[in-house]
RNA sequence: UGGGGCGUGGUGCAAUGGCAGCACAUCAGCCUUUGGAGCUGAGUAUCUUGGUUCGAAUCCAGGCGCCCCAGCCA
């Protein structure tokens, strides 16, 4: 990668500023992953932008992830995004967790209680909510009749700074239940930014923590741990997405109050993909109910799912710097990405021969509508590398009709595929030799959904394509490939690219398509009728 | 509209007060031992109204449209 073949972008100008004026005398950002899940590419998008805005500076990368949750992580997770991020080309200097600052965290916390600017609140979750001075949660804010209502202060807002460093320490050491209290902020319930209502620091949680195991009984909120992890670290530029903006009065907020080190936090508009599912809940449901076969399910815009399908991270990359970095809100084709892809695949793939489904490629279009060049009796056409051969005839099935085999002559004098008399064929097709071709199974995938945004609506059967993957299991490639092996990529010539499954072995060859080549004919056909 | 964010060809991104450009897609042509790849050309855009200015996509004001937020998720 190239840094200056990237353009600029307004992070890259904000960053650059931000050192022009002093703000900051070098560059460190983070990737802040949470570990409940496999990446996809959506994600990718944010680790690029980290990645580049410290390569940009001769900066440093961070990867830390982001635990705050144990209910919903695990380590398995950690794993495949570290692998992930590596496969993709993405480098950082270290890992890191928010766990690993929960003690200094609690400290900080403290500070903010002696303050007198933070307080345990009694109150349930329902009556939380119904203080907070809007309508009930479900309720569309186009159904909002009258302007947001001020919130209603807490009971136990008041307490004393003793009081609620003592429940602090309780709440800490296990003696209450879960859900009976948490530390919040105290701010301003009048507050136009919702964020900024009293916001919860620390919940209560009886749940082993994949790192600190059964340490901790209250875990802190992503308001009240990601931004004073990035303090802690001394991370100078917080990137994430839009959804973030409205918390960051309170990112600034917190760091203020606390006298810590100020990272600025910039937003972005995340990538939308046509015909992409990028809700991790919703995958997870595919994979739960067998729609598809895994996490790297090739028809999956998980990194897995891509990797496995032959896409490169190189094409990603291309991808994602040609969608580039805004805070415009936008949709981007599913074609752009193919594009990409076919675009890396071509200047890379070796081209072989295969023949998948030998004898449709023949029927499939007889009569020769106008503009049609392939065999036909009659036709003379080039076998690629070999020889012209002219069709003679062909022989159909009795009862089906379908053509079984098609006759032609050859001429000897055109080996290699030059006429000696300069005559032109407009057309060359591909082949395998019946005797010595090897026998494949190949995998053909399209979308996965009949619909653009597959994250929308509840209903994932009325949105699959049920024509999503077709198995071929009676393709002939040619001999070479017999020593092909997973993840291997090649051009099958006239058809596609395509790379070797997991699922092959030796003497069991198994392709996946990553994808078709541009396909002029289809066009003419379509227009056709 | 309680607060916040965003509006440039079909899609995505540039132009940072000075000829609206690039990529993908589309169309036409050239070339071709992949109807692939490559090459050439074409069409299509500044949300709107007003203001400032010699000059506005850019600055200002109003309007319109789309998106985000009312988790003890991140």
């Amino acid at each position: 990668m190239d840094t200056e073949e990237r353009p600029t972008n307004f992070i890259i100008e904000a960053v650059a500023e931000d050192l022009k004026i002093g703000r900051f005398n070098y560059v460190r950002t983070r990737l802040p992953p949470e570990p409940n899940g496999y990446l996809h590419i959506g994600h990718v998008k944010a680790f690029l932008i980290d990645y580049y805005t410290a390569e940009a500076f001769g900066g440093e990368l961070y990867l830390r992830f982001d635990d705050t949750n144990p209910a919903k992580e695990e380590t398995e997770f950690v794993e495949a995004i570290e692998d992930d991020a590596r496969w993709l080309g993405i480098r950082w200097v270290k890992v890191t967790f928010a766990s690993d600052y929960f003690d200094r965290l609690y400290e900080w916390a403290i500070r903010l209680v002696k303050k007198g600017l933070a307080y345990v609140d009694d109150q349930t979750a329902e009556e939380m909510s119904a203080s907070r001075g809007t309508l009930p949660r479900g309720t569309k804010w186009s159904e909002t009749e009258s302007a947001l209502k001020p919130g209603i202060e807490s009971p136990y807002r008041n307490r004393s700074v003793e009081e609620n460093l003592d429940l602090l320490e309780r709440m800490k050491n296990g003696e209450f239940p879960e859900g009976s209290r948490v530390l919040r902020a105290k701010i301003d319930m009048a507050h136009p930014n919702l964020v900024m209502r009293d916001p919860v620091m620390y919940r209560i949680m009886r749940v082993p923590h994949h790192r600190t195991g059964d340490k901790w009984c209250i875990y802190p909120m992503y308001d009240w741990s990601h931004g004073q992890n990035d303090s802690m670290e001394g991370i100078t530029h917080s990137l994430c997405s839009n959804e973030y903006i409205i918390h960051r009065p309170l990112y600034e907020w917190f760091l203020e109050q606390l006298g810590e080190f100020k990272t600025r936090q910039i937003e972005f508009s995340r990538l939308n993909l046509t015909y992409a599912m990028m809700s991790k809940r919703k995958v997870r449901k595919l994979v739960e109910a067998g729609v598809v076969r895994g996490w790297d399910d090739p028809r999956l815009t998980t990194l897995r799912g891509l990797r496995r399908r032959g896409v490169t991270p190189e094409a990603i990359k291309d991808f994602i710097a040609l969608v580039g970095e805004t805070k415009n809100d936008s949709w981007v084709g599913m074609g752009q990405f193919e594009a990409c892809i076919r675009d890396d695949l071509n200047k890379h793939s070796p081209r072989r021969m295969a023949v998948l489904k030998p004898l449709k490629l023949v029927i499939d279009n007889y009569p020769p509508p106008p503009k049609y060049y392939r065999l036909y009796p009659g036709n003379e056409v080039r076998l690629r590398y070999a020889y012209l051969i002219t069709c003679t005839s062909i022989v159909r099935d009795p009862g089906t009709g379908a053509v079984t085999e098609v006759h032609c002559t050859y001429d000897p004098a055109t080996r290699g595929g030059d006429a000696p008399d300069g005559r032109k064929v407009k057309s060359t097709i591909h082949w395998v030799s019946a005797e010595h071709a090897i026998k494949a199974e190949v995998r053909l995938y399209e979308q996965l959904f009949t619909v653009e945004n597959p994250d929308v609506g509840d209903d994932l059967d009325s949105i699959i394509n049920p024509n999503s993957l077709e198995v071929l299991t009676n393709c002939f490639v040619e001999p070479s490939l017999v020593e092909a092996k997973p993840g291997d990529k090649f051009q099958f010539e006239r058809t596609g690219y395509f790379c070797v499954d997991l699922d092959s072995a030796p003497g069991k060859l198994v392709f996946n398509r990553t994808v078709t080549l541009r396909d002029t004919w289809a066009k003419i056909e379509q227009k056709q009728g």
